[in-house]
DNA sequence: ACACCCACTTAGTAGCAGGGAA
DNA sequence: TTCCCTGCTACTAAGTGGGTGT
């Protein structure tokens, strides 16, 4: 099949992320595994060599590893028609490292021609819904049908962990019932629309297995009931909506109420004896400038403050807040002294962290009132947890990376940059006293509550539901199920692009290039950025010819190219990585005759790309193919790693290591914990100790058993014994520490929790624990738990992503 | 073919709470 | 009891990708 490449390498190093944040670090580990013929083997290949060196700090040092500090230059100049002028010097430390390759099974599996979006696209079933609503009332639950991602007429009513009613509209209950049962969606040409029966049945059938809810029935009765009532009683019983049907007609709900956005407190004015100085005197500001003082001063300490562009940015949108007397007399942020201000806000946090029992118990509450009274909303008559009630407070704005904005002013949201968005029959929600919102919609083709415009991108920022929610479940899992689709035609996918590599056009060409890299390395669609007003960062789309460098030799590797720029975040992506011998050719072909700084597929943009996946395979897009790399990673990694015979701990260290090879794979990096090296002295520490202990363990044993050979009674026996016994029991306790110290500097630059959350099919985890008999709660946390119940509710042990 | 807008997902980190070690 | 550490959560920036209008 296609998807054969041949090779990988792949490297893991430190580095350091391009503000300045991290650290520079030496190299922390490298990887690198040749001949291998996809990239799961590879990595399989990486942690069994690891845990063969149980003990032994991943570090293997390579050939071919890096070393140096990069040094990331970026010059933006003109890129085709448009230019910049930009100049760049970054250095980062943080690196990266690897790769991948896949060749799955082939099934090859056309998709029909309909989109299947149904979002818009089919939409021929719609539904009466008054009558639905009333014949589900009248009904109590029933079987349900699987829908695309299994979703399943449900029972209608709902329960769930506790409300007692909290906006609760009981005159709107009826209405906003879903509906349940398919039979109705012929005769309902009114909203709910639901798609297609053949496509359905379809799904249904490749799908069934797989998705299909194992435990419907078990709380229909109940909730037939009146759900939001019961949950006091069962808390334990939640509402499974993957057991629901969907909206198919583009609508994310039928009602929806919720009591708007918390504000941010407001200015409260420094006690008079805190002083700001201009110029070595003290200098009264007024409110206004003072607050925006404030902000910096309470930055201080940190790195951002010493920087140019933050220090002009600041100071230009302070200026602006300021008096016209003010900004007469204040001209040079040098001679602004905020320390006062800095030390009384140093003080007002140790104050804090110094507050006795009961204020801290009140403030808990104070704090568990407001998320009550405003972290909840109703929709479609379920109470459900909003993300992030409330507005973002004013600041300086910290933009990662070389972020030309940074330091600039965020200013105050008030209720009049607010748009509301809930049904027209909820109780809207009241802006404070004396205030308007901007405007108040009604529209359910959206799932946010509240937006607002931002002033330093200009940018909508939104209030939305929390993970656990079903709006967002819903999408989630339909993610999954869009990657899994992906498996069943990635073979052929591949072999596409690999014939593409030969096209005589060029833009084909350079796509099949870049969805090559794509899906090799997991990399980002790589959307176009408007220059200059934020970092200069690529993915791949977007790559410029001075972000690689190609070798047609390199360590011992033919055709080999190394990566070097920054992504997402600011996070560099370093990799070196052999190539088919067209790619490279290909490679070359678009680097002739062009500048570093200009575009390396200079035919392709990301909308491109996509709709030539679109026409690949429904619903395809760049990204799909992390997540489908992704969970395929984690689900082949576990088989590999995973050995029966390991005890719980084993196995949770086999999981993660899995996890965190999709991690590496997708290049999730984090800033090393400031208390790392410390911690890891601490752990050092114990271990030497440890070490100590067992040598003294092992002389006394020596000696008891001289001594036994001398006396050869009972007693001295039994000494001999106990003292073996206790070296046993500390080569244990020390493997243990040394097994913790090798799984936190793996980790040391590593974030699992991203890929964790966002690319990894949680129903290959769950079907994991319950396979190994690990408990949920080993791998998920309360969160994680809810954000992922669906699938904790569904997967079996046999789940095959 | 674009530029722009909008909605929504993905991302790393600051800061804190809470649990265990000293 | 205090101290220390770690994991979690909240926060918000920075992506992706669809749609629209020209």
């Amino acid at each position: 099949m296609s998807g054969d490449h041949t090779h990988n390498d792949s490297q893991i190093e430190s580095g350091s992320r391009v503000n300045g944040k991290s650290i520079l670090g030496p190299t922390l580990f490298c990887i690198k595994v040749s001949e291998c013929r996809e990239h799961k083997v590879q990595i399989a290949v990486i942690w069994r060599r690891r845990m063969e060196k149980l003990g032994d700090p991943i570090r293997l040092p390579v050939a071919g590893c890096e070393q140096d500090a990069h040094k990331h230059k970026d010059k933006h100049k003109d890129k085709e028609h448009r230019h910049k002028d930009h100049k760049k010097e970054k250095e980062r430390e943080r690196s990266k490292y690897s790769n991948s390759e896949h060749k799955d099974l082939l099934e090859k599996k056309h998709r029909d021609k309909e989109k299947v979006k149904q979002k818009d696209g089919v939409d021929r079933h719609k539904d009466k819904e008054r009558r639905k609503e009333e014949k589900m009332r009248s009904l109590d639950g029933k079987p349900k049908k699987e829908k695309e991602n299994g979703f399943a007429s449900p029972p209608r009513v709902k329960s769930e962990p506790d409300n007692d009613g909290f906006y609760h509209s009981p005159k709107h209950e009826k209405l906003l019932k879903r509906e349940r049962d398919d039979n109705d969606l012929e005769f309902t040409p009114k909203k709910i629309k639901v798609e297609n029966d053949k496509k359905a049945k379809k799904r249904k059938l490749e799908d069934e297995e797989d998705i299909k809810p194992k435990k419907k029935r078990k709380d229909k009765k109940g909730d037939v009931a009146d759900g939001k009532k019961k949950g006091k009683k069962e808390p334990e019983e939640k509402w499974k909506w993957w057991e629901e049907e969907r909206y198919t007609d583009g609508s994310k709900w039928r009602f929806l109420e919720h009591k708007g956005p918390v504000f941010a407190p407001p200015y409260e004015p420094l006690p008079n004896k805190v002083k700001f100085y201009y110029d070595g005197k003290h200098f009264k500001l007024s409110e206004k400038a003072e607050e925006v003082a404030t902000f910096f001063a309470k930055m201080l300490d940190h790195e951002y403050t010493t920087k140019d562009i933050f220090r002009k940015n600041f100071f230009k949108d302070w200026r602006k807040e300021m008096t016209s007397e003010e900004k007469g007399k204040i001209t040079d942020l040098n001679k602004c002294d905020f320390n006062e201000l800095n030390d009384y806000f140093k003080v007002q946090s140790e104050a804090r962290k110094q507050m006795s029992k009961e204020q801290k118990q009140r403030l808990k509450e104070e704090n568990e009132r407001l998320l009550q009274e405003y972290g909840f909303c109703v929709m479609d008559n379920h109470k459900e947890r909003i993300a992030n009630f409330r507005i973002e407070p004013p600041g300086l704005f910290r933009g990662r990376g070389d972020h030309p904005k940074m330091g600039m002013l965020k200013r105050r949201i008030r209720p009049e940059d607010i748009i509301i968005n809930c049904s027209k029959d909820s109780k809207h929600p009241k802006p404070p006293p004396g205030t308007k919102w901007k405007e108040v919609r009604h529209d359910n083709k959206v799932t946010w509550l509240v937006s607002w415009t931002e002033n330093i991108q200009g940018s909508i920022k939104y209030i939305m539901l929390n993970p656990s929610s079903r709006i967002k479940g819903e999408k989630d899992w339909q993610k999954y199920e869009t990657a899994r689709r992906l498996k069943k035609s990635v073979s052929q996918i591949r072999a596409q692009y690999r014939e593409d590599w030969k096209s005589k056009e060029m833009r084909i060409r350079q796509r099949s290039v870049a969805l090559y890299f794509i899906d090799k390395l997991a990399l980002r669609a790589g959307n176009e950025k408007e220059e200059g007003e934020t970092a200069d960062t690529v993915g791949c789309c977007s790559l410029r010819v001075e972000h690689i460098k190609l070798y047609p030799e390199k360590d011992g590797q033919e055709f080999v190219v190394e990566f070097d720029f920054l992504g997402k975040d600011s996070i560099r992506y370093y990799n070196k990585v052999p190539v088919e011998k067209r790619v490279f050719k290909n490679l070359q072909l678009f680097m002739e005759n062009k500048q570093p700084e200009d575009d390396l597929f200079d035919r392709l943009n990301t909308s491109i790309l996509n709709k030539h996946l679109q026409e690949l395979m429904d619903g395809l897009t760049a990204k799909v193919f992390r997540t489908y790399n992704a969970s395929i990673t984690l689900q082949q990694q576990l088989k590999e790693l995973t050995s029966p015979e390991e005890n719980i701990p084993a196995k949770i260290l086999s999981y993660n290591r899995a996890n965190r090879a999709v991690a590496i794979l997708c290049n999730h990096q984090r800033a090393p914990p400031k208390t790392f090296e410390k911690s890891m002295q601490n752990l050092q520490t114990k271990i030497d100790a440890k070490k100590h202990q067992l040598l003294d363990a092992k002389r006394e044993l020596k000696s008891a058993k001289a001594d036994a050979k001398v006396r050869r009674d009972e007693k001295s026996k039994k000494m001999v014994e106990s003292k073996k016994k206790a070296v046993q029991r500390i080569e244990e306790q020390l493997m243990k520490l040394e097994v913790q110290a090798t799984d936190r500097e793996e980790n040391k630059q590593i974030a699992l929790g991203t890929s964790k959350l966002n690319y990894l099919d949680p129903r290959i985890s769950v079907a994991w624990c319950k396979k190994w008999n690990v408990p949920i709660e080993k791998i998920y946390n309360k969160t994680q738990r809810e954000k992922f119940a669906w699938a904790i509710d569904m997967a079996e042990e046999d789940y095959e992503f």
